[in-house]
DNA sequence: GGTTAATCTTGACAGTGTTCATATAGAAAT
DNA sequence: ATTTCTATATGAACACTGTCAAGATTAACC
């Protein structure tokens, strides 16, 4: 994970700065490091605030709403979300969807409320925080890539990645909430995960 | 949607009753109406209380916390998801995956804040609301009749349910965010899901 | 009919997001 | 170097939330 979480930028000038010089990139680093260790639920603005070692008021300057702060969490996630499927390189198009199937998985098991957060109702509209916006979009564009145009005739591009990314985004998401794969460590859900990929690529491409 | 809705019922003997008579079965119930026409966001049991004629503090009598009334209303949700699953029978096991897709997705869309809060991070633990994971698992066994037994060896049944209803639930999730077929009406929304579940089902039975 | 147990109210507490007026300090302009 | 300006942070306050303890009210039961 690659979200600035150096102490060092915790406080640009420990003693005696009013003004902080660095809050808002601190305010995401913190509410990132909140989030990933006491879940979203407890997550709230001041407590951020107060990690970050300023006043409850003080995001105001920089953030619209506590919305405003978690997108921009969000949008660090999905960096890291896209650092993660571009890791997974493979030749042929059944090994490019397990590859992409297992790192979505292996992303969201390891950072599960981060995960929840990019993909939840509080952030569903984008249109209020289009740095977030561009953030997902590049992300589904590594999945796009990998998947659609590896085989297949363009026609067919759109509908094999509705196929493909209904079925890696659902698998991720059910596995998170335990209601697949329950209490199962992470070699029996790679396994898991790579039997449905093998099942789902083979019906992908080519239209009836 | 079946539940409990009567205004009727909304208070039972409408003047000077200090006992309500039906209290929690009217909380559930003006939990599901707020829920579905405010959001999830600004569902607050004060409000609940407060639009059933209750004080803020009378539905601890009845719940232990405000998320056991969330789960008695997703158990509601989960009532009504079963029904909408059973609508669609049919021959094939191709049809049958498209049918289930088709009303997995019509669910999610007519009833997107219930839908969130019967597969949301608040409820994602079930072991202390028996009752909301009996009527869980009762909606997903439909799925896994229909899908599973159509077709196949015994042995492949668990599989075919993971990729199954990971691609199923995953474009429900997907299109309730707008991340695919974003602002289609109901009859586009269909003709993708039908086209996805066609392309998935092929090469859901027989392992390789 | 009096006791008991369940139900509801009242009042309070800590914590939340947010706003407004005010204080501070770094930057720009003179 | 002094003044002015503007971005930034503070403090107090508001309405709202979930939750709890103490007391009032009622239904049910022996």
């Amino acid at each position: 994970m690659t979200v600035v979480t150096n102490p060092s930028l915790r406080r640009r000038k420990p003693e005696s700065a009013y003004h902080h010089g660095d809050l808002r990139r601190c305010l995401v680093a913190a509410g990132f490091d909140l989030l990933e260790k006491h879940g979203a639920a407890s997550l709230s603005l001041r407590q951020v605030a107060q990690s970050a070692g300023v006043s409850p008021a003080a995001p105001y300057a920089h953030f619209a709403d506590k919305t405003a702060l978690l997108a921009a969490i969000a949008a660090e996630g999905f960096v890291a979300f896209k650092a993660a499927l571009e890791a997974g390189k493979a030749k042929t198009p059944a090994a490019r969807l397990e590859a992409m199937a297992l790192a979505y998985v292996s992303f969201a098991r390891r950072h599960p409320a981060l995960f929840r957060l990019m993909f939840g109702p509080e952030l569903a509209d984008l249109s209020p925080h289009p740095e977030l916006r561009e953030k997902a979009v590049a992300s589904f564009a590594v999945l796009q890539e990998a998947i659609a145009a590896s085989q297949g005739r363009a026609s067919d591009r759109e509908a094999v990645m509705t196929a493909a990314w209904s079925f890696v985004h659902g698998l991720a998401v059910l596995m998170l909430d335990g209601r697949i794969a329950q209490g199962a460590d992470e070699r029996e859900a790679a396994r898991r995960v790579k039997e449905a990929a093998r099942r789902i690529s083979r019906g992908l491409h080519r239209p009836t």
